[in-house]
DNA sequence: TTGAAAGCGGTACCAT
DNA sequence: ATGGTACCGCTTTCAA
């Protein structure tokens, strides 16, 4: 069923009918009761990519899939967010559309993008420091919006971030507090822009207690539950190992998590582990307190942010750059919801 | 720059370069040499809506994000999949079309797919026991392919596999072999066909050895971390408790790991851990065998090859459906790759 | 081998 | 308030 035999069963021209549809004012309100529920029984929907091509929109965001690279794993977030972000461009009439890239030339997918016409926008996940999409997109005036932000980029793009910097400070920060002073780092590739920041604010926090960054208890690769179980078991057996651990990915914290239980097993260690992104957890004594980031959902809720700012920014072509800082949150409490924070002190 | 205006750069007819771009036999190889470098030249794209509006092909294939219901988070290995699956259906020059539905009336989105063309077909994720969805998709005639089986539904339909029952069946085994026979199940909501079928191959690998199933060790929910954690908590309570775990979550297994950390603190309780999905590990003296599926990698396997069902599936709508059963790797090993696997006994 | 022109299924301008 | 029609950018039949 199309417009045209839609028409001709209402004995209407396709001109009206298709205003009735689309809510102009100088339709009847019989004809366009009569249109709609005509619509409604023939089960009418108007083909996609007519109305995109009458309209010059593809109703369609870009959004290239983002893989580690060497081990081509994706993100175990990215779900949620691409969950929270159709969620809310679907309120709009939009859908995602996904694309794979072959090598590193996303480059050429964005000017394909724009050549054919086939989204209205993209969205960018995981910037590098000074990552070079941003001017690509400026450049070819494709509507963009980064998740994350790029640390030396000077041009102006808009963008929705976790204030990454802070959460890892505030986590160090109650680390120390607990009285831990060998805190250990388990960080993504630090070319990428918020593993870069995650840095920078457990640099910081230690620094404002006076104490240095020690190279051996920090580290950067790919979040893997290898690499988070190689780097826990090795620094385990520093004669100072760490007491506490903090880590940005689930995967890794899996890891992290394996070493320590094999540790404590076989070396009747005791740690204490914190873990960023899921769960923020420290462990004393048998006694485990959750302080959690609950990032899943908290990763949703930027894709539900990030939506709602580029549907702005396509409707109005002239809207100035979007920038929004979310607040990390940093919870203590139980899985199950926030409590206050329990100061469990490190024995001296 | 569009057809018309390179038709006119080059002095030729919209068809021609038409022709000559799409590979028609009937262009003077000249002319193609020089339409083709024209083409680079100006950087020509053909505009995605008007070239599927006269094909007639969207190409574009549909998929609903599966959330699971209650806690609207995505399937960690959601992105695997899909990272595989678009990789493939790029070779075919085919993207991927992502939708959320609000509520329950998936149906509805699938109507809607069919009525606009906005997808040529379709990929659906973690079926039911008896899916109303197959019936739908026939019914509609929307090419479709399933990513797993669903049990009851008699009409044929295509899908893509992996054997979960073997492999859960092998695991148990596994675990009966190294002595266990207090071996819990941490399973997923069993109305998910995959679920149900993990179930009956750790029932079978029970019997099979003259056991039966204790429904104390076997619960089914949601996959948290809080779900895994708490009921790893409560079975380790138990005066007989299980000696190993047998979970088909990432997620949950980060909460069993937790459980098993803080009761090995706790109790100096030794126990076995055996986890599907991202790696099956055994545990055992502080020496851990990690035996693993490596589910990342091939949830993204399945997803290529579920691609590649699904282009024949759409380049030929009279082709019989096509019904793959992928081996669940079930491998004993470090998690840098397999290795012999090392029967450690369970000490009598 | 090349070109003219009729769709594909809508939207939107210009009349009436 | 309603209708006629050009047009969006491409493919494809038919004619030359």
């Amino acid at each position: 069923m199309n417009l045209k035999s839609l028409a001709e069963a209402l004995g209407l021209s396709q001109t009206t009918v298709s205003r009735a549809l689309n809510g102009y004012p100088e339709v009847s309100e019989a004809t366009r009761k009569r249109v709609e529920e005509a619509a409604v029984r023939f089960g009418y929907r108007p083909n996609s990519r007519a109305k995109g091509l009458a309209t010059g929109r593809a109703m369609l965001i870009g959004q290239v899939i983002p893989t580690s690279t060497q081990h081509e794993m994706v993100n175990p977030v990215f779900g949620d967010f691409v969950a929270g972000a159709s969620q809310n461009l679907a309120q709009h009439g939009y859908d995602m559309l996904l694309t794979r890239v072959p090598g590193d030339d996303e480059g050429k997918v964005y000017r394909e993008f724009r050549a054919r016409g086939a989204v209205d926008g993209v969205i960018i996940q995981a910037p590098d420091v000074k990552d070079d999409r941003i001017a690509l997109l400026n450049r070819i005036g494709l509507p963009f919006i980064v998740h994350g932000r790029s640390t030396g980029v000077t041009e102006p793009y808009s963008w929705v971030d976790v204030n990454n910097t802070q959460a890892f400070r505030r986590a160090t920060e109650f680390l120390l507090q607990l009285g831990h002073r060998r805190i250990a780092l388990i960080n993504g590739l630090e070319r990428m822009d918020f593993a870069f920041r995650r840095r920078k604010g457990y640099i910081q926090a230690l620094e404002n207690a006076g104490l240095s960054a020690d190279p051996q208890l920090m580290c950067t690769d790919e979040m893997t539950e290898q690499f988070g179980y190689m780097k826990t078991r090795r620094m385990l057996a520093f004669e100072d190992p760490p007491t506490a651990f903090l880590c940005a990915s689930m995967i890794s914290a899996v890891g992290i998590r394996r070493a320590l239980q094999e540790a404590q097993l076989v070396m009747g260690r005791d740690v204490s582990v914190i873990i960023h992104d899921d769960d923020l957890s420290y462990l004393r004594n048998g006694e485990e307190i959750p302080i959690f980031t609950a990032t899943r959902s908290s990763v949703r809720h930027a894709g539900e942010v990030l939506a709602d700012a580029l549907m702005q920014l396509i409707s109005d072509p002239d809207h100035p750059p979007i920038n929004q800082l979310l607040e990390a949150q940093l919870v203590v409490g139980s899985s199950t919801g926030p409590a206050p924070l329990k100061a469990a002190r490190l024995p001296s």
